[in-house]
DNA sequence: GTCCCTGCAAACGTTTTGCACACAG
DNA sequence: CTGTGTGCAAAACGTTTGCAGGGAC
């Protein structure tokens, strides 16, 4: 697929350089940052950004599409620009790390419908990443 | 199972009037209240009730594993009762309603592990209800 | 009587918005 | 040149906290 800043100008979108670095910092697996972090990031490759420009951006990238809108256990919104594939989601309920993972969906019996119209199915697995188990080796 | 007011006082939990009506606003199958809406009907039985107490009380209740902490897209934490039977959500995406599902959970495949270890799984099915399909019913 | 709980209001962190200026097209 | 994007600062929002007074036990 092209790349996000390609897409974009493609699609007539006002190419800024702050628009850049912010597309630039959301491209990758297992990205799965918060605002602030993609303020971070935009601000070393272009200091003068602002973090208004950062959420804006953010809100029409995801309006667009090019960005999946993805809740987090620390109350922030976080932002994942892998929307190509279908694809859930590997929590570390420890440290917060999030990866993308692959499964096949389950199936919600027909008499737990409750007669709406299924549309996603979004799974978070909640487990420990090697890291954190590591450090909770101590006590017994 | 005990009514949860019961469970509280068993537990030598301090019982005044204010966490007696919130702990009766959070009662039933179904129930996923954000905290205003826990204030609000709370505030019906117990006028002289703070928004306070209200977050206090709740964040105590979670943290004694008698609610459940659920996110909601509107990004509001909402608060789940239903502690006893492990169960996921069916949430129409376009009004926000909430309802308890019961299904059989997907296995993550080994090779998507990545070393984490599981301890449980969240499934969110979005879906469109009823009254919400029928509104949609003008534009074909 | 003691200690914990309560209400109020202020503080907090995140996200949104109003406005004048700047710059991509 | 024009219209849209930008930065700044202030506001909005949900949630948390410090503190003095009050009520459960």
């Amino acid at each position: 697929m092209e790349p996000l800043v390609v897409r974009l100008r493609d699609r007539g979108w006002r190419l800024t350089a702050q628009r850049r670095v912010i597309a630039e910092a959301m491209t990758g697996e297992h990205v799965h940052l918060a605002a602030d972090e993609v303020y971070e990031r935009a601000r070393r490759a272009l200091p003068e950004v602002s973090l208004a420009t950062v959420y804006n951006t953010l809100n029409e990238l995801v309006g667009m599409g090019e960005l999946l809108e993805v809740a987090h256990p620390d109350g922030r919104k976080r932002y994942d620009p892998n929307v190509d594939e279908r694809h859930h989601h590997l929590l570390c309920v420890d440290c917060g790390r999030m990866l993308d993972v692959h499964t096949d969906d389950p199936r919600l019996p027909d008499d737990q419908q409750h007669g709406f119209e299924l549309l996603e199915v979004e799974i978070t697995f909640r487990a420990r990443c090697p890291d954190c188990a590591r450090v909770g080796m101590d006590a017994p």
